[in-house]
RNA sequence: GGCUCCGUAGUUCAAUGGAUAGAACAAAAGUUUCCUAAACUUUAGAUACAGGUUCGAUUCCUGUCGGAGCUACCA
């Protein structure tokens, strides 16, 4: 309908205003919540242009639009504002197509182009935490929103399994393990630890000897044991006493840092790691069957998790296979006189016409850098999968310059299709007490707060779901997916580019903007169509209710909400969209009567439309990743 | 220092440059002879500050103040 006024204005300006009008000037949109009415056409852009008074304009239009189109009942000029009312006929109609349509809001499956989304990206030296269950819901969400929007999907990770970080928790493990009476080290089958925790268990058993060595370091030194002193050191404790008598306490933390630093790098743990991190490039096989059996534990334990929120990947990087990529890529953009080489031999970019820095590209030594092998992966990538058209790279917004960087070294290199890479930037999700920071133990761990968030549904729904004759696999299942899904909604709701707080309580709420409020009302419908016999017919003309013709406008926007989500890689649209569409079923379902409504077209009605709802509703949760329950 | 992002009710979040800035939580008051009260209905409460562009600004521009991030031959 929108549609069909903007083109009929189109065409009939000269007939109406006495001249042309561009496109850019009808604009038309949904009608104000508190106003009557359901579209509305803007005249303050006309008035400019044709020198006209919005009340003159508005009544010719008025006329024009009420002799063109049958669907329209009554035009209200209101102000610069003409508001259309759509009468029931034509709301009905438009519930009937949402009916008759099976993927009702979906584009034709694998009509677009191949798109990749890589999200989770986990380290094999810790445990997955909140931080990255928003990163994981969100890279699900977002690759199901653009499968809706006609897109094939490939879902990624990358993961991280290789690096100093890595041999760090190998080192604790292989010197702090206790043996048990068999002789054996600490394995997850020994211990019943899952195995994403026990390696996490030594990487911070090692940061804290790390630190104990650094410690007594500095006290030598502070003694005046030069065993280990260098100049630097000799230099920075002078400055340190400068600043204690200039009693500079800004200069003197800073000071006490550089210090600090120092001492690390003379800890034999750091020097023991440095050097099992050459063993391991080097291929020694005792610390490569180390690291195969470490890291294989982390793997079953991330799949665990992964399996618990329902998440998957179609495929698995490992940085161990791609850290070496990119340099040939590098001598290749060298030649091409894309990057240029210093005088110690270092490679860089220099995109100081972008309004950016220079970039080093390789290492003097002629290692990698991060970036080296980002430029590897992607171009790897797009030989894995013949066809491909973009990568989405979930990442924590901090890594904002260095996509902006990626992408535009790759354009620079000649690459057509870097123009459609994305970085998926999301903000940090602090808690109420701050930041999270895993050396202060502040870390929320992803599968402690899976488990506690079911535990709070399981009691919630035991006190007032309605369960009866329900088997224990049934009700164990819905207390996860109730618990899940109000911990995935909590994370989905709020715009992915913020920065958001997560409040443990709120996480859990039932009421107000939730998964379990939202879940609610389709466990209510589905309750109500049970009861009634529910089954699709066609619709005969009645009259609408303002609180029917409502619930029916919002449905029809859902087609134009995924194509919104999908543009802005936002979960968060159709959360929105979906709750607001619930709280109007709500105020509808309070009252207006169904079931006992005794015009039998009427009830027919309002159940297609409550059948509807809950289709919708289905299928909105299904891209966030949430499932609903029939019952609850 | 340079660059980027963010400042909306007590709190957490909304609002393609459009009407009286929406919700939720918390607070106060109500609604069960009726379809699941995990619901619904009321009440009270906000655009950091100062300019500018515009018929019209929470939105765009400039400045001030406040917060965060990046600015590694780390990943």
């Amino acid at each position: 309908m929108e549609y069909a006024i903007k083109e009929f204005l189109l065409h009939q300006s000269t007939l109406l205003f006495g001249t042309n009008v561009s496109e850019g000037l009808v604009q038309i949109q949904r009608t104000k919540k508190d106003v009557s009415g359901d579209l509305t056409l803007l005249l303050f852009p006309f008035v400019k242009a044709l020198k006209a008074s919005p009340q003159e304009l508005g009544e010719k239009l008025k006329n024009a639009l009420q002799a063109e189109f049958k669907g329209i009942q009554q035009i209200d000029v209101l102000g610069g504002f003409l508001n259309i009312h759509l009468s029931s006929h034509y709301w009905l109609h438009a519930l009937e197509q949402v009916q008759q349509d099976r993927t009702f809001g979906f584009q034709e499956a694998d009509s677009k182009p191949l798109l990749m989304v890589e999200y989770a990206s986990p380290n094999t030296n810790k445990p997955l935490h909140l931080g990255h269950l928003r990163n994981i819901f969100l890279g699900y969400s977002v690759a199901e929103i653009l499968k809706a929007n006609g897109h094939k999907v490939i879902k990624t990770q990358i993961i991280n399994d290789r690096g100093i970080h890595i041999c760090k928790s190998m080192l604790a493990w292989e010197r702090f393990s206790p043996l048990d009476a068999k002789g054996e080290r600490e394995t997850p089958q020994n211990t019943g630890l899952k195995g994403d925790k026990l390696v996490g268990k030594y990487y911070v058993e090692f940061d804290r000897n790390f630190n104990v060595e650094a410690k007594e370091i500095i006290e030598n030194w502070e003694l005046g044991k030069f065993d280990t002193y260098s100049e630097e050191v000799a230099a920075e404790f002078n400055r340190l006493t400068e600043a204690k008598t200039g009693k500079d306490e800004k200069a003197l933390a800073g000071i006490e840092d550089k210090i600090k630093d120092l001492a690390k790098n003379q800890t034999t743990l750091l020097r023991d790691a440095k050097e099992m991190l050459v063993k391991w490039e080097a291929r020694d096989p005792q610390v490569y069957l180390l690291w195969t059996t470490m890291n294989g534990w982390v793997y079953e334990g991330f799949d665990v998790t992964y399996k618990s929120i329902g998440v998957d990947f179609d495929k698995s990087y490992y940085e161990s296979d791609t850290f070496l990529l990119g340099k040939d890529i590098v001598v290749d953009g060298l030649n091409k006189g894309v990057f240029y080489k210093k005088q110690d031999g270092s490679v860089w970019i220099d995109l100081t016409d972008c309004g950016l820095d220079e970039k080093l590209v390789l290492r003097s030594d002629g290692t990698a850098v991060y970036i080296t092998q980002d430029i590897g992966t992607a171009v790897d990538r797009y030989k894995d999968f013949p066809g491909l058209n973009g990568i989405i790279y979930t990442v924590g917004n901090e890594q904002d310059y260095h996509f902006k960087v990626l992408f535009l070294i790759l354009e620079k290199l000649g690459y057509s299709w870097a123009v459609n890479c994305s970085h998926l930037s999301y903000g940090m999700v602090d808690l109420p007490s701050g930041k999270m920071k895993s050396r202060e133990g502040t870390v929320v761990d992803a599968d402690d707060l899976i488990a506690e968030v079911v535990e709070k549904a399981t009691e919630m729904t035991r006190e007032r779901g309605h369960l009866e004759g329900m088997t224990d696999e049934n009700k164990s299942h819905l207390f996860n997916i109730i618990g899940l899904g109000g911990l995935k909604y909590y994370l989905l709701k709020v715009d992915p580019k913020k920065r958001m707080l997560f409040n443990p309580e709120e996480s859990i709420e039932l009421n107000g903007n939730t998964g379990p409020f939202i879940q609610y009302t389709h466990a209510r419908i589905c309750s109500l169509l049970s009861k009634a016999n529910y089954f699709q017919q066609n619709l005969s003309d009645c009259e609408l209710l303002d609180e029917e013709k409502e619930v029916i406008k919002l449905l029809t926007e859902y087609p134009t909400v995924i194509r919104e989500a999908g543009m802005a890689l936002s979960p968060a649209v159709l959360a929105n969209y979906v709750y607001e569409l619930v709280k109007s079923y709500n105020h509808f379902y309070q009252t207006v009567p169904i079931l006992i409504e005794t015009d039998e077209n009427l009830k027919a009605m309002r159940l297609a439309m409550s059948a509807n709802v809950a289709k919708v509703i289905r299928s909105s949760m299904k891209l966030l990743g949430v499932e609903v329950p029939e019952r609850m």
